[in-house]
DNA sequence: ACAGCATTGCTGCGCCGCAACATAAAGGTC
DNA sequence: GACCTTTATGTTGCGGCGCAGCAATGCTGT
């Protein structure tokens, strides 16, 4: 599996503007329209390694012109997690960019640094399989599951 | 492992006996007070397998006296789920009272009907050994994993 | 009885999330 | 280009969620 724990020093810019290129290419894939308001939510999300409430994302967004209502953040939200392009974490109502190219449709599991606030994201076919041997036990059929560990990542461990 | 799935028309009232006299041994036994508005909290929760929200649980508790403020439910809340004797289903903001007694620590899988809104809790060292393995290969040092998985139970798959 | 602690009540506030409607922009058709 | 359809954004407004800070009350042990 492959972790994600960038550097704490690691240059946030290059990861922007590899999200945003990446983004692109799936729009256009997809025949969806990367409009600007959504480019400029997911800069935004991009730039940060930690997850944003949408009132933060408003904020950041304002600081570079017009100041956009709730709702329009919302719904630019709505479009990029449709698209997996940003996650939802559900334990501190934010939102997240989603750094890997990790198959859509596999679950992610969010590791959430309690000390510095990253999130690295974990994808694992081990605990695919069990979740899902798990619910079927139950006879439940399972949709999308959402698994988040609160804990402390490796660089403030060490600190 | 247990999975939890009640059939829809068991008899909730004896669950929420059982879950009483359970909170009861459990704060004797660790000199904590289970005071009437704990106590009034808990039977709410206990006599529904849904998940309620707060304010659902100011107004069940407000048809059988006064109308507590929503600070006085959240701290209810705070202890009752300090002391794992209720869960908060993250994805919901919303709080179900905890039927098993499982191993207090080991990680709950929730497995949420989209449905009927029922809620069955899961336990599987299947899944607890797979996650920490994928934290630790991340360097990640886990505290409380969150697992909450949407779908259809059984009872609503046949119909 | 008294001091110390835990619990509850009260006031107030900020954030989260979206419905409903109106407006503007992009794309397609003739 | 003129027109229409679809999609995205702006505006207004509202309700639920969650808790801080302080005051008052109740319980516990000596």
């Amino acid at each position: 599996m492959a972790a994600v724990f960038p550097a704490p020093d690691h240059d946030h810019d290059r990861c922007a503007a590899d999200a945003l290129a990446h983004a692109e290419a799936v729009c256009v894939k997809r025949g969806e329209r990367l409009t600007a308001m959504r480019r400029h939510v997911l800069e935004v999300l991009s730039s940060s390694h930690k997850p944003l409430g949408a009132y933060e994302i408003i904020d950041l967004v304002a600081a570079r012109g017009a100041r956009p209502a709730p709702i329009t953040i919302y719904r630019a939200l709505d479009f990029l997690t449709s698209q997996g392009l940003v996650h939802r974490i559900e334990s501190r109502n934010a939102f997240l960019a989603c750094i890997n190219n990790h198959a859509s449709g596999a679950p992610v599991v969010f590791l959430i640094c309690e000390h510095c606030g990253a999130v690295g994201e974990a994808a694992s076919g081990a605990v695919a399989d069990s979740l899902n041997a798990a619910a079927k036990s139950a006879g439940f059929t399972p949709k999308s599951p959402v698994i988040e560990i609160s804990g402390v990542c490796a660089h403030c461990r060490e600190a």
